[in-house]
DNA sequence: TTGTATGCGTTATCAT
DNA sequence: ATGATAACGCATACAA
């Protein structure tokens, strides 16, 4: 618990100059007796090198953030799992931020990137302000958003096709015969609630279903909410025969719900999800699920992140993945786990 | 994505000393019109205080440290959601830390305190080496153990009591008419491994049952591997009426082998995790499980690192969290969800 | 090859 | 109340 020594230390102890010590501990050309000497003594005294003077000095603070609204989302924790080794293996350290779901506070992350605590950041918003795209613009450090931002914002961007997912979905239950589709959806005011709610509406008219909209209840992306929502809309419209969530969580609320109230999956009602996480092929009956590519979004988004890092200022990149549908028993019924 | 303004630019603007600005900053008596001054010209630069400055300067980094093996397990990102808020709300970033399983990461990780990049660490370590310990002794900033250490060790310490865990399933299973319990742990060399070994041996004895060893199989932490370990034992011991399994995940993966091999659970198999992670209700049929009260020692470990900090130096203190048997239909059939 | 001296941006001490 | 200046630990331009 020492004050940890400094290259002034291993200077004294090894009796050179600050400057040979730096040279030695950085690798420059020396002579090999003043290079034994530094090394022995560093590493008699247990030397690390000052992040912070380094940082200070080197105005790099091989650190990168990642923010997100909810560690808790397997969705977003599949980033994590993919960003941190990223980063890690690059040299550099993760510092999480949880939003809370509060846009005051992804802003207050925004505007931290000025303290230079971090050489970019990767950010999930669930909600697209002025306020935000304000910030992206001034940012004094690399930004790569996994959501969509409006053309022309300078951040690197990595989308999901909400719009094609819902489709496909959509297709899948219609193509079961199911023509009372029901949809769960999160807060109309986030970006992912928006999104997938209008591509509900238009993934219907695609399959020549009218769009009622009694049969869509808005919730939280999460899964006690998704079993209230899902037990609102069945109160309201129990000819449902099949149910399209937002995302996996509120599935596996509605699941609950379903079993709860004697209803089977998928026989009286086929269930799917959105963003096929871990948890899908754990839930019974396993569940349909549209991946948007979570893992993917989030490789890909520090990749954007270091190549920018690397070399420096370039235009932002639109990088899109394409979802895919991942059918299990709760809309099919067979085994296919 | 220019270059920040510093307190110079500010002082220039203002036409006042870089220790005025420094001082209206931080609050320090100032005549009104200086301060005023100051604080417009800060507001029109969009001035952000430099962190490696300021932690050069101070000498802390207002960031800590959280370290665990596997960011995908229910138990640990249980605690990340106690600590997280815990840190922001004490004005601290977190550092996370992901060791994949890699006792020289681990290391490596307690090594780097010496940068100070961050102010404290809490750890999960898998495996207690002789290394880990003489790095806490020598760690030039407070760590709190996730996890038992040896009495003496200089580091604050959170366990859970493994022994009385295993014993509240196996005494649950036997309750329940249950007398060739089965138990798949995970690698003995890490330290719940082999303290859920032993403890499940006593355990069985506590009871008046006698331990046969090939019920027992040993894989890894997962799912995938807790399939495989359950398929192995239920090959070599068919007769096996319960499986005690040393976390959910584990417990998992044995019963999609027990669903696939056609064992119903539990009439035929009874199953118990350990963890009592969000996914036990998840499962079909919900899980019962050993909480080792994760979320709580996240909490404890938090509020026993900020408190270290606060107050300074003092002793090391154990504090051990309760174990409770949460009782569902994976052995008991009914719907206790 | 090595040492001296300077600067990174901040805080804090000391005069004024 | 304010300004000049040192110091935090490191890297480096320059001089020797």
């Amino acid at each position: 618990m020492s004050d940890g020594p400094t290259i002034t230390t291993i200077a004294q102890r090894a009796g050179v100059s600050i400057a040979s010590v730096s040279r030695v501990l950085n690798g420059l050309p020396t002579k090999a007796e003043t290079e034994r000497r530094v090394m022995s003594a560093a590493r008699e005294l247990g030397y690390v090198p000052n992040s912070a003077a380094r940082s200070l000095k080197s105005r790099r603070s091989n650190q990168l953030g990642f923010a997100i609204a909810d560690i808790g989302n397997p969705a977003y924790l599949a980033m994590i799992r993919e960003i941190q080794p990223i980063f890690k293996a690059a040299g550099y350290r993760l510092v999480l931020h949880s939003t809370d779901v509060d846009t005051a506070d992804e802003i207050e992350v925004l505007r931290g990137l000025g303290e230079r605590y971090v050489d970019g950041l990767i950010m999930v918003p669930l909600r697209m302000t002025r306020e935000h795209l304000d910030m992206f613009a001034g940012a004094r450090a690399p930004i790569v958003i996994i959501g969509s931002v409006p053309d022309g914002t300078p951040v690197d961007n990595v989308r999901t096709d909400s719009r094609t997912g819902v489709r496909l979905a959509v297709e899948h239950l219609h193509g079961l015969g199911r023509r009372r589709i029901g949809f769960l959806n999160g807060p109309l005011d986030t970006v992912p609630g928006a999104a997938r709610g209008a591509a509900y509406i238009e993934a219907l008219e695609a399959c020549g279903l009218p769009y009622d909209k009694n049969l869509v209840e808005v919730g939280d992306f999460y899964r006690a909410e998704g079993a209230q929502a899902a037990e609102r809309l069945l109160g309201r419209a129990p000819e449902i025969d099949a149910l399209l969530c937002a995302n996996d969580l509120i599935a596996f609320g509605a699941l609950e719900t379903l079993r709860r109230t004697g209803r089977r999956v998928p026989e009286d009602v086929a269930v799917a999800g959105m963003d096929d996480t871990d948890l899908a092929t754990l839930a019974w009956p396993p569940l349909t699920s549209v991946s948007l590519g979570s893992a993917e979004r989030g490789r890909v988004a520090a990749e954007l992140l270091l190549d920018r890092l690397g070399k420096g200022p370039r235009a932002p990149r639109v990088v899109t993945v394409e979802p895919r549908l991942v059918i299990r028993a709760s809309t099919t019924g067979e085994e296919t786990r």
